[in-house]
DNA sequence: ACATAAAACGAACGTTCGTACTATTGTGCA
DNA sequence: TGCACAATAGTACGAACGTTCGTTTTATGT
């Protein structure tokens, strides 16, 4: 079906337009102008914003695995594959694959404070995005690189937040700087856990 | 003037709905029906959305060092005030001193993408908040506190990025021991640098 | 108390929002 | 090649958006 490609193609320029100006700041009629086409045609698609809206973050998702995550995984398990996650995840900021910065930190600011079944799914992806790093992390230890003296959830933590500290301060204040900062904070934390 | 007393209670409860919905999503036809005044007679106070939106900015910036500077600065400077500080950071979290979480941190990621004056007074107001952390750090060291081997722009990235992500645990995955998790690596941190 | 200015109101503007219909075009299989 | 149906366009809707206007109400100062 043709269907399937044309709703790809509207779910990539929504994920772009989305991580400007956030899931709620995306409609349905800048989109259909962005594609050239009717407001009504892309509406036929989904049936409703919210579906939009969630189907958006679904795409978004996939390109975030793709790369941050996927590439990782062709990384020996352990410390080398917990450092290649944190390296592939601030050249993720840094080559800007989503132009308005890390579409899912926006989004979790843009909804945590508003219940429904858009919030349910980026509560959903982080989840699994933190238990992904959590399993990480808890790989690192069973394969003997990691120090058993630091909780998996604790540490997954601690990345994550150098994650959202480096987008905002790139994005926002446009420092120059930030990503090497997250980048030495990284390393010192790993590097003292890490054994022999 | 009424008019200055009127104008504060409209920032108010702007600062409320702005933290839960957004500066984008803050509307001035929802905030006149919750102050159960006229659209037309709220509207007069700013002249524009965006005038709203700036004065919005400065109140909460108001709440905000009420409620996270100001009580740090009366406990003695060097270590303990930097560690004051980080303690009612998390209090502020803690306590919902903004009912959709910190203000600032969902500003941030909601202008990081967008051109113009409001994201210019957030990127302000950002920019005085780290260097209010990077001369606390600075100062402890100046006091013999704390070690010099750290910069202070690089601990204050670091403490700055650990507060929002309290803050995203907290709000957006209810994680209750988000606050805790955050003091840990905090004191750990900052315990590693402090002398004797 | 009264004059004057400040503050709040109500109605309307043009635009855009999301959504509901019907009509037209296009695609893919018999 | 033509038929069936998926895909897109067109039009219209009520509601809400930010904003403007003229009027009315409420405070303030003498």
């Amino acid at each position: 079906m043709k269907g399937a490609r044309t709703r790809q193609s509207i779910l990539q320029k929504a994920i772009d337009l989305a991580s400007l100006d956030g899931l709620e700041g995306l409609t349905i009629g800048r989109l259909a102008d962005e594609l050239k086409m009717s407001k009504s045609g892309l509406f036929a698609h989904f049936g409703s914003k919210e579906e939009l809206q969630i189907a958006t973050i679904d795409a978004a998702s996939q390109r975030y695995i793709s790369a941050v995550f996927r590439p990782a995984l062709s990384v020996p398990r352990g410390y080398p594959r917990l450092m290649a996650i944190c390296h592939s995840w601030l050249e993720y900021v840094r080559s800007q694959v989503f132009p308005g910065g890390c579409f899912f930190a926006a989004a979790s600011f843009e909804f945590d404070g508003r219940p429904g079944p858009v919030r349910d799914r980026v509560v959903t992806l982080m989840d699994e995005w933190i238990g992904a790093l959590e399993k990480a992390v808890a790989m690192a230890q069973d394969e003997g690189h990691l120090s058993r003296s630091v909780e998996p959830a604790q540490l997954a933590f601690e990345l994550n937040a150098l994650f959202f500290g480096a987008n905002f301060s790139y994005y926002l204040r446009s420092d120059e700087k930030a990503i090497e900062r997250a980048q030495i904070a990284i390393e010192a934390r790993l590097g003292a856990l890490l054994i022999q």
